[in-house]
DNA sequence: TTTTGAGTTGTTCGA
DNA sequence: GTCGAACAACTCAAA
């Protein structure tokens, strides 16, 4: 039995470089089975939403070719990740298996149980850092809790941390003739109707468009990061890399080594601050799975339970009007129609959004989360649980109650150019810049003349802003007054 | 143990 | 038009 094989499991890490779990079952030199899993059965596991499955079902194809090119055949298998594991162990009679961790409180237990069972038949099982920079547990104050406010922890890592060197993808995944479901049958990609034609043209999954988009970035964004990274209307002011980040079709590691490589590059010309402000967002990311990891229910609880005594309002038709980009408020409606039909949309307006939802309307923070975890393809567990509440303002370190963001001038000074309005808000592109952020304040022959016909063509806004804010701001001192008395 | 300074992303108002 | 202050109070992290 000296030949037994080993498995390879993929998770949230379709790639082959930096992938620590395949690394180690090559190098074990025994023949490698790569295995994915679609896992919605285990108890707690959080099924992927409608736009990340679209992703995926590209991202897996692009692996599946991928090792195929080097001989060996993925074999995707369906259903709770704990019986597919032990049939597999018995049909091929593998002596251990490789993985890299997740860190939601669901898969942490089931991962924990598959271990314990592969332990008790004699088998190795062996898993890795394949996500994150630095763990959720690795790093602690000076106490020896973890961090719950962004900038000393962002000072921690920046003041301590350097990415270890690359892990080279395999040269060959000797074949292995065991089964595999077809992708096709497990009906990622929407069909009746295929909403998904949008997304094409925007996105290459998988991981040599994850590695294209990187060295595009360090050409042609990084060295102006942070005074671009606010203009949803300028082209390259973000990465574009959350979705490969959030399937894992490349590591954090990459992404640091080769930002620090281009800082240090003279003939790249990439000013310190601008790619330190990049490389900040990264950890931002990893502040997320912190919060997250110390916080298995951030999701769905708040963070500061003060907040369970909030006065959300209930509206089936606002949140509609949210969802699908009619609220009355251009650059509100430009960035949920952006979602739509791209499955992603930029952070400066992710935050206007949110905030609209949260604060204008007063709608439980969960709507939006939810909303976000369908129609993003990049939709990561952490980041999205942890900023929709930062922003409703019930989370770590969050934002102020008084923060309420005004879409009209947000609109004016991010999306100074109007061509991001104009783009995604066609029916108001004929308006002059002067109106376009606030089209109800236009005079009737200017409507007129754009074509722009209110509550027939664009709606009116479905809150006034002034109204919406002071409703907010009402409902914040109503909370304090619980929480007060509590 | 106590103290101190600080905390992603904003808006409004009045001088 | 520009600018600074007020908008709260609290918790965190480190000295």
């Amino acid at each position: 039995m000296s030949q037994r094989p080993v498995i390879c499991w993929f998770r949230r890490d379709l790639r082959l470089q930096d992938n620590p779990a395949l690394r180690a079952a090559v190098d074990t030199g025994l023949p490698v089975i790569p295995v994915y899993i679609l896992d919605e059965e285990s108890e707690g596991v959080r099924a992927d939403g409608a736009a990340k499955k679209w992703w995926l079902d590209k991202s897996l194809k692009s692996l599946s070719s991928n090792i195929e090119r080097l001989g060996g055949r993925l074999v995707l298998r369906k259903g709770a990740a704990r019986p597919v594991i032990e049939a597999l162990m018995e049909k091929t009679g593998a002596g251990a298996v490789f993985w890299n961790r997740q860190y939601e409180k669901p898969l942490i237990d089931r991962d924990t149980a598959i271990k314990d069972r592969l332990k008790e038949s004699g088998v190795e099982a062996h898993s890795f850092n394949g996500s994150l920079l630095n763990e959720p547990w690795t790093i602690e104050t000076g106490s020896g809790g973890h961090y719950k406010v962004f900038t000393p922890y962002w000072k921690a890592v920046r003041a301590n941390y350097s990415a270890p060197d690359p892990i080279v993808a395999p040269d060959t995944l000797a074949g292995s003739d065991v089964t595999s479901d077809a992708l096709a049958d497990w009906g990622l990609h929407p069909t009746r109707p295929d909403w998904s034609k949008g997304f094409a043209p925007f996105w290459r999954p998988g991981e040599e468009g994850a590695l294209d988009r990187l060295d595009h970035w360090l050409k042609n964004g990084l060295g102006a990061y942070d005074e671009r990274r606010n203009r949803p209307d300028i082209e390259n002011s973000t990465s574009g890399l959350s979705p490969h980040l959030a399937m894992g079709e490349i590591s954090p590691q990459t992404i640091w080594r080769a930002v620090r490589q281009a800082m240090q590059d003279g003939r790249r010309n990439i000013p310190e601050d601008q790619a330190w402000t990049f490389l900040s967002e990264l950890v931002w990311r990893e502040f997320s799975y912190v919060l997250l990891y110390h916080n298995p229910e951030l999701h769905t609880d708040n963070y500061n339970r003060d907040f369970n005594h909030m006065p959300w309002r209930c509206s089936e038709n606002d949140l509609k009007a949210w969802e699908m980009g009619c609220t009355g408020y251009p650059m509100v409606d430009a960035g949920m129609r952006q979602l739509w039909l791209t499955g992603w949309m930029h952070n400066r307006v992710r935050m206007i959004v949110a905030s609209f939802l949260t604060k204008h309307l007063l709608m439980h923070w969960h709507h939006g989360e939810e909303w976000f975890w369908d129609c993003l393809v990049d939709s990561d567990p952490a980041s999205n649980a942890a900023s929709w509440q930062w922003t409703a303002g019930s989370g770590a370190d969050a934002a102020p109650y008084f923060r309420v963001f005004n879409p009209i001038t947000q609109g004016a000074k991010f999306d100074e150019t109007g061509d991001y309005v104009r783009r995604f808000v066609p029916e108001l592109a004929k308006l002059p810049d002067k109106y376009l952020h606030a089209p109800w304040e236009a005079p009737d022959h200017v409507l007129k003349k754009a074509g722009v016909k209110l509550g027939e063509n664009y709606p009116h806004p479905i809150v006034a802003h002034k109204q919406g804010r002071q409703r907010a701001l009402d409902a914040y001192d109503k909370l304090k007054e619980k929480r007060d008395a509590a």
